[in-house]
DNA sequence: TTAAACTTTCAATAAGTATTGAAAGTTTAA
DNA sequence: TTAAACTTTCAATACTTATTGAAAGTTTAA
């Protein structure tokens, strides 16, 4: 296969994963091209290979910096600015997870947490209650986990945990 | 809090959760409200509660029969279906979990195998493999991660691996 | 059979999201 | 300063996805 096609195939895939997972799927091409990118792109190359205009290259690039994934890069004697995406996946996924956590896991623990005071004991209130204590103890241990992945130094995916899987 | 209300943000929270990872709001309330009510329910009851047509209900239901996350219940002297949730917050989410991984993971990793056949040497080509093959890696990490928990009989998580997180 | 009770389908349309591009804003070099 | 180089914003619009509702299809009881 030639580098061009893998590359497309490549962006195109990174989009539908993102897509799937509620990301906007020209964000995640964004980001695929930068994550493939052994050099910081401008906004115009981002632009012409993604064939995407000025405003939505520069709103995509914001939302990927605001996510934390990718940075800003100045270069010497050049005046624009430059994009560049760290290539290390597990930090990567460290970062969307505290992402993603801060921006809807928490938000949404708080909602159930008030929803454990309802008044009644008829089976209705009772069915509610337990399934919304049995989910926040089954966020509470997702949360748990990615807490002890992400403070990690080691990359505890490959160490510790993966050991037990042979 | 009254019933009332908390069931309406039980069900308006799951929705934003679905709609966040790429589940249709509706689809996510539809069984957000099932998972709540301790008996099965018909059309009629879904349509009504959730103020949604007849075949918004009914492609929704279906669609969570197809995940295999609702069951189709008839009741004797009725004519109409009912509807059911099972309860189990972790059989929920093994569900989900093969389910996603089927329809998302599965072709996605297809996809980058062949990527790795990218002929060249260039650092293009270097970045775009070694990317490629780390992904594939993290992916397979996860997978085998969830292949355990999936078929494990007691529940993994509350089990042999939570004990790692004390 | 038949007709009432119920379910499914799907074209039309509404609602929601993403994208454009031009104008406004900002920074920098001279 | 100024003006060129660049970035940001946002109203208009295109595109995508969800929803409706009525018609067609199916099942069941009598």
């Amino acid at each position: 296969m030639e580098y061009k096609e893998a590359k497309e195939k490549f962006i195109q895939s990174w989009g539908v994963l993102g897509k799937n997972w509620g990301i906007n799927r020209t964000m995640a091409q964004v980001h695929a091209l930068l994550l493939i990118s052994p050099e910081a792109l401008s906004a115009e190359e981002i632009m012409s290979e993604l064939n995407i205009s000025r405003g939505n290259a520069n709103m995509n690039i914001r939302t990927l910096m605001d996510w934390g994934i990718v940075t800003k890069v100045v270069k010497a004697g050049e005046r624009k600015e430059f994009f560049y995406s760290d290539k290390d996946i597990w930090d990567l996924a460290k970062q969307i997870m505290v992402e993603r956590r801060k921006r809807e896991i928490d938000p949404l623990l708080k909602a159930l947490e008030s929803i454990k005071e309802v008044k009644g004991d008829s089976d209705d209130v009772k069915t509610l209650t337990a399934v919304t204590e049995d989910f926040e103890d089954f966020a509470n241990k997702l949360t748990k986990m990615a807490d002890m992945a992400i403070k990690s130094d080691e990359h505890w995916f490959t160490g510790t945990l993966m050991k037990l899987f042979k």
